[in-house]
DNA sequence: TCTCAACTTGAGGGGGATCTCAACTTATGG
DNA sequence: CCATAAGTTGAGATCCCCCTCAAGTTGAGA
C-alpha cells in the first residue's frame, strides 16, 4: 500500500471514530470523507462498505471488552466482578454513541474469547449465590439494550443517568430480589436474531 | 367537511394504524396513502404533517392509559396495582410497534390526568413499602425505555421475552432489592428533554 | 528522470422519501 | 340541473444519501 493511501486511511479512521462517537453509526459517509479531508471516492477505495469502516473503527473494542472481562475475573468478589464488567461495558457505550449502536447488536456474543469469559464471570457470580439462579446469559441482553436506550435518550441532557438505570437493573439481578419470572429465557438463536434486528 | 372527505380520512386512519402497528412510526407516507386507496395529495390534505397523522391515530391511547391507571388504583394491593399498570403499558407497546416508538417519547408525562394518576399509583406503592423509597417517577422512564428497546429487538423472534425483562426490572424496583443508587434521579426537565430525543 | 501501477477526485446516476400545486373531479345547497 | 366550493390527483420538484467510474494525479521502483 502506498504511503499516501496509508495516510488517508488513518485520517478516515480518525474522522469516522470521532463522528461515530458523537452522533452514532448512521453519519453520512460523505460527511466522514469531508471531515477527513478526502473525497468520497477515496473513502470507498479504502472501505468498500459502511460495515468495513465500522469494523475497522471499532476493532479495538473487542480487545477492550476482553480486557474488562479479565479484570472482572481477577476481582476477589464474584458479584463485584460481574458488576464491574457490566459497568465497564456500559461506560464504553456511554462515551461513544457509535459503540452504543454497535454493542446492542453484538453484545460480546460474537467475540470468541470474550464470550467464554463472559460465561465465566456470569457463572461465577451465580455460583457465589449473589446473581439470581433463574437468569441466563441471554438475559444480559436486556440490561445492555435497556441501558443503551437510556444512554441514547439522556447522554446529552443527563450524562450520568444511565448509572442509575444500571444500578436498578443490577438490583433486579441479585438473588435477594428474585421473584418468579413469567417467561422462559431466550434461546441462543432468538438472542442472536434479536441482536441483528438492532 | 364533505362526506367523501370524512370517508377518506377514516380510511387513512385505518391504514396508518395498521402500518404503524406492524412496522413502527417511520413507514413512508406514500405507502399509507396507497394502502388506504387514496393519493398522497389527499393524505397531505387531511394531515398536513406526519405528526398530525400520528396524533390522530394514537389519540385513543391516552384514554387507554388513563383507564389502565384507574384499574391499577382500584386494585387492593398497591404493589400489584403498580405492576399491573406497568405491565399494561408495556402490553400496549408490545402489540403496536407504532405506540412503542411513541411511548418512549411521551410515557404518560404529557397526559394531564394520566400523570397525576401515575403519581398516585407510584406514591401508593411507595407508601405501602413495596416500591423502594429511593426511586422517583422519573425512574419509570428507564423501565419504559428499556422494555421498549427489548420489544423492538425481540417482537418478531421472541414475542414474550419482554415480560421477562419487565419482571427483572420490577424486581429491581422492590424495596427488598434496594441497594445504593449511584446518581441522583433525573429532574423533570431532563426527563422531558430525554423523551423528546427519542 | 521516466514510467506505470496505485491512488484520488468529484460529477453524476440511482433510489427513496417528502411535499406542492395546477388541473381535474365531485358533493352539495339552491 | 347548475354553480361552486370542497376535494382529489399524481407528476414532478427537492432533498438526502449511496455508490461508481472515467479522467486526472502521484508515489516509487527501474
Amino acid at each position: 500500500m502506498r504511503k499516501d493511501a496509508v495516510h488517508n486511511r488513518e485520517r478516515l479512521l480518525r474522522a469516522a471514530r470521532e463522528l461515530f462517537a458523537d452522533r452514532g453509526l448512521d453519519v453520512p459517509l460523505e460527511e466522514i470523507a469531508r471531515s477527513a479531508g478526502v473525497s468520497i471516492g477515496t473513502l470507498y477505495n479504502r472501505f468498500p462498505t459502511r460495515d468495513a469502516l465500522v469494523e475497522a473503527v471499532f476493532a479495538d473494542r473487542v480487545a477492550a471488552v476482553a480486557e474488562l472481562a479479565e479484570q472482572a475475573l481477577a476481582a476477589d468478589n464474584a458479584w463485584e466482578g460481574f458488576v464491574a464488567f457490566l459497568t465497564g461495558v456500559c461506560e464504553l457505550q456511554a462515551t461513544d454513541l457509535g459503540y452504543n449502536d454497535l454493542a446492542a447488536r453484538t453484545a460480546g456474543l460474537d467475540a470468541d474469547r470474550g464470550y467464554s469469559l463472559m460465561q465465566e464471570i456470569f457463572g461465577r457470580a451465580q455460583r457465589a449465590g449473589d446473581l439470581r439462579a433463574d437468569v441466563t446469559l441471554a438475559d444480559m441482553a436486556f440490561v445492555v439494550w435497556g441501558v443503551a436506550a437510556t444512554i441514547r435518550a439522556t447522554c446529552k441532557t443527563a450524562p450520568g443517568a444511565w448509572r442509575r438505570h444500571l444500578a436498578l437493573s443490577l438490583d433486579g439481578l441479585r438473588a435477594i430480589a428474585a421473584g418468579p419470572l413469567p417467561a422462559p429465557p431466550m434461546s441462543t438463536a432468538q438472542t442472536r436474531a434479536a441482536m441483528q434486528k438492532c
